[in-house]
DNA sequence: TTAGGGTTAG
């Protein structure tokens, strides 16, 4: 750390200073003392300007005083600054500053006799291991903006992987993990924070502070972290970092292309257009090299028995007894279960009585254990949390007919397990406000009965089943979209009879095929009307290796229309991988906003940046262009969606036909408009599905061919979707209840539609279900 | 000093 600003303002500068160094007297300061760990410090009373020396290497001289020997003959001495430090020393530098210099080399002065100061200068530069503190004298003019203002220190920071035990050093790192402040059994707060950065190495560090805006602002994984001064030392085994005397801590958030605003442990601190040029970096590395979960759950989107992250509004809190603690918290969604609520004396509620019964149904009652009570009882009513690991428990009261969810906040600290205040400039707030704002109360209340309704039909178990297939011996469970004074046909009618046509039918669904949903999935062209099987991550990553052994072409990087960054991996393979992101107005949009191309990104990093990141297209360099992969591999991908290509009808065109797109008032980045101006043509997800229908009269083979109206599920979705896939077999589980007899069947109301098909060798009649969809309750 | 990441069991 060459040239530190150590801090602006009052304070005792010995306390910030490495421990290993001991203050050396002006008097000491002479040829044939040891001067290993020792600093001199002097106020600056004079400096020259920078120049060049002549073998061009910078030079800065600044003569110090030593207010220790103030009243002696010889007071002052020259310090002689070589190379990058003399730069850096000379942009940070004011007269009246206190000067602190260690790793020097002494030497007699050339002008001694001529300038009345000390007989020996003192000689530094970052070769010589020489580092320099400023302490800098309070400004007296703006002061504030100088605190802020990037003044200029030159930091050095050190990977993860090159940290030594028993050092103090600054790093910059991304968070993997975090314990948000705690109340440790001791005197202080604590916080655990594990970090991670290119070097591909782990930190865990133990942060301890008696004031809890001392530790870092660490708001979700991903944030990016500033440390300064902090202790590394060896603990079983591997490197651990803790706070020790001066640490201090800048957190900013990990989002590509968001601002870079520093939230800050102390009211001081330094931060300069170098240092955001690190941070915009480790974000595009964090973007394509760690798992960042998506969007934090909403209450609207809970399910039993799973462990969620919740941002929310504390709306009401109340003592329950020595070891729990009621938070009722809202954020503006519904949860679709039956919620418990925790039994409290209404004179132990505290917070605005009208908003309570106002929000009544939005509200959920959390309830805290063990060590977070102390921290949940000090938490004002109206300001916005975010409750970190909150446990879902599915449970029946002995009086209640259904289940209800219940919110825990258990007590310890495992996977970062607490509470959290977001100040209200955090933008997940400013986003979470402004929704509360919007939400229309008087829905909330009609919704009191809709529950258990919605409780039926998402709890998977027998006596929801049972009610639910009473309910089907008497309505059908699929209803027609259109066609509705149309009479019913018997089936045998409709296989007496010529193609083509159309029917009304009522039928029971005796079997369906696959029985294996996923596999009812299929890519479908409209173009040629053929259909094929969805590609399977193997092939995509193959295509994906096998275009990485190219290496990209610098001369397409950073275009009038896309920026460029590139980078080695570091393990054996040293795979360049280049990410160029879609500009709008040649400015970078939000990360929800942009369409990035990747080359050379393995399967793993292109998922990851599709979970950030609107568009993701991955590509490969020609010498002209960059130019779509494989026509086997998709064209692009969207959240969890892949499009593909037809390999028979598209005419691939060079990237380069995106700009006009790009140049689009507000790009929508829509796949369809997407694969016209690349020439493809794109593949359809379809459910595609065998169903044999019964009545009294006879039995037909029916297929379902559809994109999203039968299911109201998207076909595009269902593939890398568990929930909907769990939503479709408990569809097709009332459609046609499995260990049934024929006469328990539910009733199914289609319209279908005939048509032949003719070969050379036979002529058939097929039939396919139309503008049916699957009644509303049963979904 | 405290905690030193890897879910409570109310």
């Amino acid at each position: 750390m060459p040239v530190q600003l150590l801090k602006i303002g009052k304070g005792n500068s010995e306390t910030l200073l490495p421990r290993h160094l001991q203050k050396e007297n002006l008097k000491h300061l002479q040829e044939g003392f040891d001067h290993t760990n020792k600093y001199f410090q002097g106020i600056v009373v004079l400096s020259y300007p920078l120049t060049k020396l002549g073998d061009g290497t910078d030079f800065f001289k600044v003569v110090l005083q030593d207010l220790d020997n103030l009243y002696s003959r010889t007071n002052s001495i020259n310090i002689l600054i070589h190379g990058k430090m003399a730069e850096d020393c000379a942009k940070v530098l004011h007269h009246g500053d206190t000067f602190i210099v260690a790793g020097f080399k002494l030497a007699k002065s050339p002008t001694a006799g001529l300038d009345g100061r000390h007989g020996c200068h003192l000689e530094l530069s970052e070769e010589a291991g020489s580092a320099i503190y400023i302490y800098a004298k309070p400004r007296t003019t703006a002061a504030s903006e100088t605190a802020s203002l990037p003044v200029a220190p030159k930091y050095v920071y050190t990977p993860l992987n090159h940290l030594k035990d028993g050092t103090v050093v600054n790093l910059y790192g991304v968070v993997k993990f975090f314990k948000p402040p705690y109340v440790s059994k001791g005197t202080d707060y604590c916080s655990v924070v594990t970090l991670v950065d290119p070097s591909n190495v782990r930190l865990t560090c133990t942060l301890f502070n008696g004031n809890v805006d001392s530790l870092p602002k660490i708001y979700k994984v991903g944030d990016i972290v500033r440390f300064h001064r902090i202790k590394i030392r060896e603990y079983n085994g591997q490197m651990q970092g803790i706070t020790g005397v001066g640490f201090a801590s800048l957190t900013f958030d990990g989002t590509v292309g968001t601002p870079v605003v520093p939230r800050s442990s102390s009211k001081v601190y330094t931060f300069m257009d170098e240092e955001q040029k690190t941070i915009e970096e480790l974000r595009v590395w964090a973007a394509s090299n760690l798992s960042i979960s998506g969007p934090a759950a909403k209450l609207s989107g809970v399910r039993p028995m799973l462990f969620f992250d919740l941002t929310c509004q504390l709306v009401g809190k109340a003592k329950v007894d020595g070891s729990s603690f009621l938070l009722k918290v809202w954020d503006g969604t519904k949860c679709p279960y039956p919620t418990w609520k925790v039994p409290v004396e209404a004179r132990d509620l505290e917070g605005e009585k009208v908003v309570l019964h106002q929000l009544r149904n939005l509200t959920v009652d959390v309830l805290v254990y063990d060590n977070h009570v102390q921290l949940a009882k000090s938490l004002k009513v109206g300001s916005f949390l975010r409750i970190y690991s909150i446990h879902t428990k599915q449970a029946s009261a002995v009086d209640e007919d259904v289940s209800h969810i219940e919110f825990h906040l258990h007590g310890g600290t495992c996977y970062g397990r607490g509470i959290g205040v977001l100040p209200e400039s955090n933008l997940d707030v400013k986003e979470l406000k402004a929704f509360l704002e919007s939400v229309d109360l008087a829905d909330s209340q009609n919704m009191e009965s809709m529950s258990s309704v919605e409780l039926d039909s998402t709890f998977n178990n027998v006596t929801d089943l049972e009610s639910h297939l009473q309910r089907s011996q008497q309505l059908p469970v699929t209803v027609l979209t259109d066609h509705q004074d149309l009479n019913n046909t018997e089936l045998k009618t409709i296989l007496n009879s010529t193609a083509p046509q159309q029917y009304r039918i009522r039928a029971k669904l005796r079997t369906y095929k696959p029985q294996k949903l996923y596999q009812s999935i299929k890519l479908y062209c409209s173009k040629c009307n053929s259909l094929q099987e969805v590609p399977d991550g193997d092939d995509f990553d193959f295509i994906l290796q096998g275009s990485a052994v190219t290496a990209p072409n610098p001369e397409l990087h950073n275009t009038s229309w896309y920026d460029s960054v590139m980078w080695t991996t570091q393990d054996q393979k040293q795979r360049k991988i280049a990410i160029h992101f879609v500009k709008h107005d040649e400015m970078l949009q939000q990360p929800e906003d942009t369409l990035l191309m990747i080359e050379g990104g393995t399967l793993k990093e292109v998922w990851k940046l599709t979970k950030r990141f609107k568009c993701v297209i991955p590509v490969r360099s020609t010498e002209d262009d960059l130019v779509l992969l494989d026509p086997s591999a998709p064209f692009l991908l969207q959240g969890n969606i892949k499009y593909y290509g037809c390999k028979q009808c598209s005419t691939p065109k060079p990237i380069k036909s995106l700009s006009s797109i790009a140049a689009e008032q507000r790009p929508s980045w829509e796949p369809t408009e997407i694969a016209q101006v690349l020439g493809i043509v794109p593949l359809q997800y379809v459910f595609i599905m065998k169903f044999t229908l019964v009545d009294a009269t006879g039995a037909l083979n029916v297929y379902l061919f559809d994109y999203e109206n039968f299911f109201q599920i998207p076909a595009s979705e269902i593939l890398t979707n568990n929930f909907l896939q769990q939503k479709m077999q408990m569809t097709m589980n009332m459609l046609c209840p499995p260990g049934r007899k024929l006469d328990d069947l539910p009733w199914l109301e289609c319209f279908i539609k005939s048509y032949n098909v003719r070969d050379a060798m036979k002529h058939q009649v097929y039939y396919q279900i139309f503008d049916t969809t699957v009644a509303e309750d049963v979904v």
